[in-house]
DNA sequence: AGAGGGATCTTCT
DNA sequence: GAAGATCCCTCTC
């Protein structure tokens, strides 16, 4: 039998029965469904390997577009159902404003049952389907119905995992997907880490299967490349805004700007009067 | 390398 | 009833 089967039945039996408060969570991680045939996880160790790591609510706590540069190089950690966790670099954001912004889900101010952890504390997943098949996530930042898009990441760690969760998927026998290909995109990160709508309106700061950490390669401020948000169109001025940012040169962003990067080789890296 | 279409379903008008 | 913060496959240049 397939190995992705069974990883794809685990997640979602797991997903429907911690959907509600994270203190469940955390109990249904310890007793995995599986039998015991690896040592169990102590609930005081894991709890004190992630206190000393993980960032916390006062890094959340930022303005959207403050939050969505500060994402970029660190990392995203996923515990699956099986016990391996995956690790990811933050590549690639795109900041949705608040009421103002005509792009964002939030727009008008007008919160909904979809979008109601836009408008949670900052750390908040806010997890959405889109086009009845993919879903995408998103971090909620300070502001008023505020957050910030993971559009892509740098796959670090459990890369086997991911183009499993990645491939189960995708139909027909396709050729092993490249490393580049597993989370450059927002739905592909979704795919690959095996988030979906269970993970809406959890707290990064007390989930126990999903949270963050600091990374050790954090880019200046050269490095950043700012460009239009991808998939908005007919939004007028806020199609054109520059509020994605992406590691430039970095091969797991989804979508390159070449002209902007010319730009900025041009004008280097000092700011231009 | 770029354009176009299909998949598929929830949300809101 | 239509649109949508996407992805993937196929066709054409």
């Amino acid at each position: 039998m397939p190995r992705k089967r069974k990883l794809l039945a685990e997640l979602s039996a797991l997903q429907r029965s911690s959907s509600i408060p994270p203190s469940d969570a955390l109990e249904n991680l310890n007793t995995t469904p599986d039998g015991d045939s690896s040592p169990k996880s102590s609930k005081y160790f894991a709890t004190e390997k992630k206190k000393s790591f993980q960032l916390e609510a006062d890094f959340f706590s930022q303005p959207c577009i403050s939050l969505a540069k500060s994402f970029l190089g660190q990392i995203l950690v996923r515990r699956l159902p099986d016990g391996r966790e995956l690790w990811g670099r933050i590549v690639e954001t795109e900041a949705y404003l608040g009421g103002e912004d005509e792009a964002s889900h939030s727009k008008g101010g007008k919160q909904t049952q979809r979008n109601a952890a836009m408008f949670m504390k900052p750390g908040t997943l806010y997890v959405y389907q889109i086009y009845g098949i993919y879903f995408c996530v998103n971090v909620s930042s300070q502001g008023e119905g505020a957050a910030v898009l993971l559009r892509s990441l740098e796959p670090l760690q459990g890369l086997d995992a991911m183009r499993e969760l990645r491939s189960a998927a995708r139909k027909g026998p396709a050729k092993p997907l490249k490393d580049w290909q597993l989370c450059n995109g927002p739905s592909k990160l979704c795919q690959a880490f095996g988030i979906d709508k269970a993970f809406d309106q959890r707290d990064l700061t007390q989930d126990a299967a999903i949270w963050m950490i600091p990374g050790h390669e954090l880019p200046g401020e050269q490095d950043v490349v700012a460009t239009t948000r991808i998939g908005v169109g007919n939004r007028g001025e806020w199609s054109h805004k520059p509020l994605r940012f992406y590691l430039r040169g970095n091969k797991f962003v989804s979508v390159v700007d070449k002209k902007i990067e010319r730009e900025m080789a041009v004008r280097g890296p000092s700011p231009c009067s």
